[in-house]
DNA sequence: ATGCCTGCAAAGCCTTTGCATCTGC
DNA sequence: GCAGATGCAAAGGCTTTGCAGGCAT
């Protein structure tokens, strides 16, 4: 894969932040230095670079890709009100116990062979906690 | 909620099926017993009986969403490679130990509070299991 | 010259929504 | 008659893709 000049900037601006950007916020990050820069370029190019371990993809539901320069494991935590992702600085278990033992188990039930689980968290950041604080009513 | 025609159609025809189907698969199976049918019909009472606690709504990044009359909990695999669905029988760990003590800690350094946790299961169904031993380079 | 990359625009996929009409109480 | 539900079609949000031209080796 070779460095253009597009990837280099897109790889820069990433590295510039903690927020796990969407394409589309990364988009307008890059736009800001490369004015003739495509979206499609920005989707191509994060794509290329998560598949091969560059940065990271964070992936959910319902909600847009987000990317992230660390790649390091660590845990994500999503934000249930405003899809905001956030790292966790928290030492929480790392795999559940006894798991494992299953991996590579066929249910005899369903047919499936399990080959892997993750952890999903969510929670709340700290503007839409304040905000849930001063109007309760708000909470879904 | 009123239940009318349509709703119990659905319904019913959710009920039929062990497959988890989708949104659209949904859609089909009802269209042979109401053919005037609408997807966004289909949609919107699948999106009500979800809400009410009737029926459930599995969601996974980067798929189509799926439903399950099998409200009671149980947990669920997705295939890795064809997206499929299965209950899983398997006795699994339900909860992850320790995890709980963190709900509603603040983490200090993303200010997020955590609310909740869920873990997510992925596998190969049998039929995808099955073609990869024959062509092991289909893998991913 | 070649092969990868880009900008641009269009299409794709899934889901939601506006609106006029219809239904059942 | 009214509230809520429907069919239809259009729009919406996000992502991917086809294509013609560009750039570096």
């Amino acid at each position: 894969m070779k460095m253009t000049s597009q990837r280099q900037v897109i790889l820069e601006e990433l590295r510039k932040v903690t927020t796990h950007p969407t394409a589309d916020e990364v988009y307008r990050m890059v736009q800001q230095r490369l004015p003739r820069v495509s979206l499609g370029t920005v989707y191509r190019n994060l794509e290329m670079l998560s598949q091969t371990g560059i940065i990271g993809k964070i992936e959910s539901p319902g909600a847009p890709m987000r990317f992230d320069w660390n790649v390091a494991p660590h845990h994500h935590v999503r934000c249930q009100r405003c899809g905001r992702v956030g790292d966790l600085h928290l030492h929480l278990p790392e795999t559940v116990p006894g798991m494992d033992a299953f991996l590579g188990v066929r249910d005899p039930k369903s047919g499936f062979v399990l080959t892997g689980y993750q952890v999903e968290l969510v929670g709340l950041c700290r503007s839409c906690y304040d905000q849930m604080q001063v109007s309760p009513k708000d909470m879904d």
